[in-house]
DNA sequence: TTCGCTATAATGTCAGACAAGTAGAAATCC
DNA sequence: GGATTTCTACTTGTCTGACATTATAGCGAA
C-alpha cells in the first residue's frame, strides 16, 4: 500500500497503535526504532517523536535511551467505552439490547437554585428548563432523568415547542451549542421516593446516579443533567492509572 | 530565577500548565508564541512542541496554524482525585472524615472459579488467597471488600501469617509486585443477601460496586477485586471527554 | 470605503547534527 | 581459556536551521 502522508499527530498515533496491533506485540516487546518508523510513515522523526509521547504519556511505551521502546502494561488497558468518553444518554442506550423507548414526564421554566446555579454559573433565580424523562424498554424502567439548561440558550427558539423525546446534546448541537466535554460524579443511591410513589417505580432498585455537567468548545456550560441508571441494567468500565 | 534545562518532556509539560496557572489565562486566552515559550523555557522548539501536544491530547489548550495556541474547555476540567486515578481501598479511606477500621471478617485458600481465573489470568482451579474485609468507621460500616491474590505469588511467604488489615496495594509492594494500574468496572447494587445477613449489614443501603483486576508493571495481574461502597458515604468524580 | 498586495506572525513538518545510553563483538591481558 | 577492556553500531534525547502552510495586520490604490 501507497504510504500516505501524516494526517496529524493524532492520526499518526493511531497508525503506531494500529502497527502494534498488526505486530501482535505484547508486553514488553520493543517497538520498531524511529528510523523504522519514520520510513515506514513517511513522516519525519521529530513529528514521529510527537506522536510517540503521546502514547508514553497514556502509558502505552515506554521509552528507554539507548535501548529502545518497548510495550508497557498501560498497553492492555485500553476500554473501547469508558464513563470517561463523552456521551449522551440516548447515544449509551443506542446499544441496548431492547429498542428503548423515551417518555417525557415533565417540562417547564424553573429559577435556578443554589445547586443548578452553582453547576451552570448562573445567578439564583436565572430562568431554566427543567426536564424530566424516563427511558424505558419493554416496560422495563432503564434511566430516569433530570435536566436543566439554561433558558437564554434558545434566544431564537421557544423551547416548549422542542421536542424533548430526543438527545438534549444532539438539539444543542443544531443551536451551535455542541457539549464536547463534562465534569461528572457518580454515587449509587435510590431513586428519591417522590419519583418512586409518582412514576410506579417501585422495583427500580439501586440506581447509579451521574450528575454531570456538560461544556461547550467554549467552555460554556450548556446542560447540568441528574441520570439515575438502573443499577441491574448498567456497568460503567473505566481504566485506573 | 534562572532558566533550567528541560527534565524530560513530563515536567516541561507541568511548566507550561503553570505558565497558564501564573499568567490566570482563561478559556480563549492565547498562549505566548512557540518561540516566547522556547526563549522562556530554555528548550528547543520540537522539544517544546511535544510538551504542547501532550496538552492539545488532554484538550487543554489547542492550536491553530497561523494564529497561535488558545485554552480550551478541558482546561477547566480538571479534577483533583477522578475515579480515574490508580489508588487503593485504604488509601481512599485515609481521607474519610473518621478513623476508618478493618475487621478482617474471613480469610483462605479457595481455587479459582470461571470469574476469578478470567480476571487473573489462570487456570481454573488455581489457588487463590481470598480475604474478606468491612471497613467502618463509628459503627457504620463503609465498604465491604472481596479480594483475590494468586498463592503462587507468595513464593516465600505464608499467607496465613501476613496481617490482612492492611493495604493489599502496600504488601504488594513490599513483595516487589507493586500494583499500577487497574480495569474496572463500576456499577450500583445492594449487598449480596448472605453477605447482609451474616454480617448485621441490614442498614448498608445500595453500594457502589467496584470490580477491579489490579496489574504490576509488567503487566502480571495481582489483585481481583470486588470494594463495595456504601452509596451514601462515597462519590467519585471524573472527567468526559 | 473597499480591495488587493505585502509583510509579519504563528504553527506544521522536515533534514541533519550532536549528546547520551546501551548492547554486543572483537581485541587484549593474565 | 577466561576475564576485562575497548570499539562499534544502534537507539533515544535534544538541538539548529530551514521551508510549507495558514492567518492577520497594515498600507496603498481605486
Amino acid at each position: 500500500m501507497e504510504q500516505v502522508k501524516s494526517r496529524g499527530i493524532s492520526h499518526l498515533r493511531e497508525s503506531i497503535l494500529e502497527l502494534i496491533r498488526d505486530n501482535g506485540l505484547r508486553v514488553g516487546d520493543k517497538l520498531p526504532s524511529e528510523m523504522e518508523m519514520t520510513e515506514r510513515f513517511n513522516v519525519s522523526r521529530p513529528t514521529l517523536r510527537e506522536a510517540l509521547k503521546l502514547l508514553e504519556m497514556d502509558a502505552v511505551i515506554e521509552a528507554r535511551q539507548g535501548k529502545g521502546r518497548f510495550l508497557s502494561a498501560g498497553a492492555a488497558l485500553s476500554i473501547a467505552r469508558p464513563i470517561t468518553k463523552f456521551e449522551s444518554v440516548s447515544r449509551l442506550l443506542e446499544s441496548h439490547k431492547h429498542v428503548v423507548e423515551t417518555k417525557v414526564l415533565g417540562f417547564g421554566i424553573v429559577h435556578a437554585d443554589t445547586d443548578t446555579s452553582a453547576a451552570l454559573d448562573v445567578d439564583v433565580g436565572t430562568p431554566l428548563v427543567r426536564v424530566e424523562r424516563l427511558r424505558h424498554a419493554k416496560r422495563e424502567a432503564l434511566v430516569y432523568s433530570l435536566d436543566w439548561i439554561p433558558q437564554h440558550l434558545f434566544s431564537e427558539g421557544d423551547p416548549s415547542q422542542i421536542d424533548w423525546k430526543g438527545s438534549i446534546v444532539n438539539m444543542l448541537a443544531q443551536l451551535n451549542l455542541q457539549p464536547v466535554a463534562s465534569t461528572a460524579i457518580a454515587t449509587a443511591t435510590m431513586l428519591p421516593d417522590a419519583v418512586v410513589g409518582l412514576h410506579g417505580l417501585t422495583d427500580f432498585g439501586p440506581a447509579f446516579l451521574i450528575e454531570e455537567t456538560c461544556f461547550t468548545v467554549a467552555g460554556t456550560r450548556v446542560i447540568f443533567a441528574r441520570d439515575y441508571h438502573r443499577g441491574s441494567a448498567f456497568t460503567f468500565s473505566f481504566v485506573r492509572k
